[in-house]
DNA sequence: GCTTGACATAAAGTGCACTTTAGGTTGTAC
DNA sequence: GTACAACCTAAAGTGCACTTTATGTCAAGC
């Protein structure tokens, strides 16, 4: 089975080495295997569990909401409807967030157009205030 | 000429008491009007550069690139150009996040449909681990 | 055999964006 | 005239998510 080195996981998935250590001293990983100089050999699926984990919390899903997710995840079957009620918030506020910067961009657009009008008007009169 | 207490700018905003005095102590507010007791008076154009500082701020600019913005506001005319740099770096932001969360969108729909289905399955053997 | 580099650990530090605290003034309500 | 609420200030504190530091181990290259 292939591993990767912590500097390998580090170039594939943009977290810091310290944040993977971090990450894994909280529990969001499970303990990463070791090889025989006690360096971390991390797993494929360790690398899916650290893509999960950044994706959710790129979109703004707390540290302790994420390991309130993993501890629903280790403790097997039967959590699966409480782990469905948290990805189903988190699908909320990701919607929320999209709608909110929908409407900035529509804000952003409409103020960039008028500072591109001002532009045109100070370029016609390049000796207005002089 | 209207103006508001903090505690209705506070209602309107969404913004707490504290968070406005802190964006004026930093500069992000000119100074605001004063009551005979030295309360603040805000004028509906602090309620506007307030609304704006909030909406790019939730969408992810930090409140030293909005003191820069602001800057450059007050210092006339001839830095229009470097404050559309600055919307227009925003919009890519905004653009940017929003394709992000489109995509966890899609990510998190996907697993919440076999979430879904894994349900269903538990739900048809209910007995099966017994 | 000694430097170098990649890792390891535990603990302390950092940056950001506020929030809370402590102590004070002012104007209305009883 | 005194209690109370609504504000004020300056300074310290908080929470989050990492990052940095100090110190140590180990294997490979010169």
């Amino acid at each position: 089975m292939k591993t990767y080195t912590s500097r390998e996981v580090s170039a594939i998935t943009g977290l810091s080495i310290p944040t993977l250590r971090y990450y894994e001293s909280i529990g969001l990983l499970d303990s990463v295997q070791r090889a025989d100089n006690s360096h971390r050999r991390y797993s494929d699926d360790d690398l899916r569990r650290i893509e999960f984990l950044k994706r959710v919390r790129a979109t703004g899903m707390s540290i302790s909401e994420m390991g309130r997710y993993v501890d629903l995840f280790r403790a097997g079957d039967e959590t699966l409807a409480q782990r469905l009620d948290v990805l189903l918030a988190h699908r909320q506020r990701v919607q929320a967030q999209m709608d909110a910067l929908a409407d900035t961009l529509d804000f952003l657009d409409a103020k960039i157009a008028r500072y591109h009008d001002l532009q045109a008007q100070q370029a016609a009169m390049p000796e207005a205030a002089s």
